[in-house]
DNA sequence: TAGTGAGAGGTTTTT
DNA sequence: CCTCTCACTA
């Protein structure tokens, strides 16, 4: 780790900094961070130093003077946005902690919040996940009784997915339709009419969803002269990182927070940009010098992170793109370790060599959370785990479900959120469900009584209910809530308190619930952190906590785990030794888009990311696997191809080591 | 109207 | 494989 000195005793009146800029960064990235007036764009491949880049002009910023809480600082991941802002605050002086920033979403939240009343919301909106989302709509398609028409209709989440990416590409549905749902263009008026429903139901119920954070706060920005000039006087220095990852939506709201000064810096990489799937562009970097008249351009090429030999590997990779992209990539870096290329006879085989594998590397003093191993879906990894597990090398893993969308978490949040915002009848529904006797009829009934009363409790004790069996459950209820609301408790108190209410509808609702309960006690633990309901209830969606989901704790001394992640929430990380794995036709890429050329693309830069993530050791494998029986065609007798990645590389004898298993002899198989 | 069980169909990645 | 849907029973 390299370690910096703070000098205490500068003069700033002699031009003197307390960071010697000129020294630590190299002269592209010097000229990135010292021009600090006017749009900038920095093109900025792997390991180039990209993040270091932007927090060091944000001390730069601070060393001019200028307030810290002006500086912005936004990206689309929250991984990218934690590893951001950390660093950020880790810099100069406790001056660098308060700058602002986070992830769009997160960002326009807090806006949001601040300026609800002026788009008709109430400050404590709740904010909904994709799963709340498709409850809507499902009740809405039932509503209108879509679901008995044709038996072709498009679920739930396909509906969700057409609506968002209509949204996220400031597109229209016919437009999406058309390009990636042509066998349903027939329900076109069906679906229009869904998402208008869709979007007077969030309304009325004071929700959003994700998209609808980036939608509001653009409207409230174009719309309103006053605010938009406000909120971009607030916010002098805006930093966009990862900016490939943006959608067009992301873009304008950009756009529209430097309207009054224009003192925009954006940091991308065109070769990494892996979320076209929810309508992220990369032109919208191509295209920043047009939008910006004056842009400064900046590209940083030199790789401080990998090998040669690797990063000779991952040019040949990104090489065979379609688009051919501006930069190359160099590493001064020495190394004598090619990448080794492994195929195994099965899926078994791969994880046990990766076990083997990664305990030698301990023994050689890699920490295991210096040590990855990325895959392409999160259920690649599921025998991996088994073998880990066997072995006792303590990991955790990113990406795949997460904890907060667990039924009984959100049976627990919604809770939470009718004592917040009584209109969120989604978040009723869940609860209602869960007391026997009542079913998806009366909990509409018992809801409609709520509503009626203006979000009052006491519906759900009215009358009309008196004489059913479920009566006394719904009491309960009412106590329960009314109770705890009415409390001075402490949120995670609040939460406690549910969490006891909640345990025999536990019991009855969930037979693996012993599986289930250590979440629930997790849960009250991360839950006592939190002073406000509204920001418990906000970063649940937001920001969910991900880890939790471990089940082998790390024993003793060394706290540290091997880090198991799928590709996408890799990205801006880096490791010592990454194994790659599950490199096989139709996993990787993924047999949905192997007759999609566009798709392929952003598969094989996906396959970039991945491979850019190592300092020193690069493993790829390559399992022979049998195909999905739901998956890809596959030709042959059922052997797997290599990924074709691979195969499609010049020369990848050359830039690689192929290792052979060699099984134990006394192996009794 | 609630709860259950069989059958079918879709199966990635993130906020 | 897991989830959603629909039809059936109580």
């Amino acid at each position: 780790m390299k370690r910096y000195k703070l000098k205490k005793n500068f003069d700033r009146e002699q031009g003197q900094y307390a960071i010697d800029y000129k020294g630590e960064l190299n002269p592209q990235q010097f000229k990135a961070v010292t021009n600090i007036n006017g749009p900038q764009l920095v093109i900025a491949g792997a390991g180039s130093g990209k993040t270091r880049t932007l927090i060091y002009r944000v001390a730069y910023l601070v060393e001019n003077n200028i307030d810290p809480s002006s500086i912005l600082l936004l990206t689309f991941t929250r991984k990218a946005s934690q590893e951001m802002m950390r660093r950020a605050a880790n810099m100069l002086d406790s001056r660098c902690s308060k700058v602002s920033g986070g992830t769009f979403h997160s960002f326009s939240n807090y806006i949001l919040r601040k300026y609800a009343p002026v788009i008709q919301f109430t400050p404590n909106f709740n904010v909904v996940d994709r799963g709340d989302s498709e409850d809507i709509i499902n009740v809405i398609r039932t509503e209108l009784g879509l679901n008995k028409k044709e038996k072709r209709f498009p679920r739930k989440g396909t509906i969700m997915g057409i609506i968002s990416k209509a949204v996220n590409k400031c597109s229209d549905i016919a437009r999406v339709l058309e390009s990636d749902y042509p066998h349903f263009a027939e329900n076109l008026p069906d679906i229009i009419q869904i998402a208008q429903k869709y979007k007077e139901y969030k309304h009325q119920q004071q929700v959003m969803d994700y998209d609808d954070l980036l939608v509001y706060l653009r409207d409230l920005l174009r719309d309103n002269e006053q605010i938009r000039w406000k909120i971009s006087d607030t916010y002098r220095y805006i930093m966009v990182d990862e900016f490939q990852d943006t959608n067009k939506l992301q873009a304008e709201i950009a756009a529209h927070l430097a309207c009054r000064h224009q003192n925009i810096m954006v940091v991308g990489d065109d070769s990494q940009s892996i979320y076209s799937f929810r309508g992220a562009n990369f032109r919208n970097i191509m295209d920043f010098p047009q939008n910006f008249p004056g842009t400064l351009v900046t590209t940083l090429e030199q790789n401080y992170r990998s090998t040669k030999p690797i990063l000779d590997l991952t040019n040949a990779i990104i090489e065979n793109a379609y688009e051919k992209y501006s930069k190359t990539l160099f590493s001064e870096i020495p190394g004598t370790e090619k990448p080794i290329y492994l195929e195994t006879r099965d899926e078994a085989e791969q994880g046990e060599f990766i076990a083997q594998r990664v305990l030698e590397l301990r023994e050689e003093g890699v920490p295991l959370n210096k040590i990855a191993v990325l895959f392409r879906a999160a259920w690649h990894a599921n025998e991996l785990e088994l073998e880990l597990k066997n072995r006792n090398i303590p990991y955790v893993k990113y990406g795949g479900i997460k904890f907060a969308e667990a039924a009984h978490i959100k049976d627990i949040i919604s809770f939470m959120r009718v004592m917040h915002n009584p209109y969120d009848e989604i978040a009723w529904m869940r609860i209602l469900l869960l007391l026997e006797g009542i079913g998806p009829g009366f909990a509409a009934r018992i809801i409609a009584s709520v509503l009626k009363l203006e979000g009052e409790l006491k519906g759900l004790i009215d009358k009309e209910f008196e004489k059913k069996k479920f009566y006394l459950s719904l009491m309960e209820l009412y106590n329960t809530l009314a109770r705890l609301k009415k409390s001075a408790l402490s949120p995670g108190e609040k939460l406690e308190k549910v969490v006891e209410y909640y345990q025999p509808l536990f019991k009855i609702q969930y037979d693996d619930y012993q599986r289930r309960e250590k979440d629930l006690e997790s849960l009250v633990r991360i839950a006592v952190r939190y002073t406000s309901m509204e920001q418990m209830l906000t970063e649940m969606v937001l920001e969910p906590p991900d880890t939790s989901q471990v089940d082998v704790e790390a024993t003793g001394a060394d706290k540290e785990k091997l880090v198991l992640s799928t590709i996408h929430s890799a990205k801006g990380l880096e490791w010592h030794s990454v194994f790659l794995i599950h490199l096989v036709d139709g996993f990787f890429p993924s047999s949905r888009s192997i007759d999609n050329a566009e798709e392929i693309e952003e598969e094989r830069r996906l396959f970039y990311v991945a491979a850019t993530r190592a300092q020193q050791n690069l493993y790829l494998l390559s399992p022979q696997l049998e195909a999905p029986s739901w998956g890809f065609q596959h030709q042959g007798y059922g052997f797997s191809e290599p990924s074709r990645f691979i195969s499609e590389i010049d020369n990848f004898d050359g830039l690689t080591d192929s290792w052979a298993l060699e099984i134990d002899s006394d192996d009794p198989f």
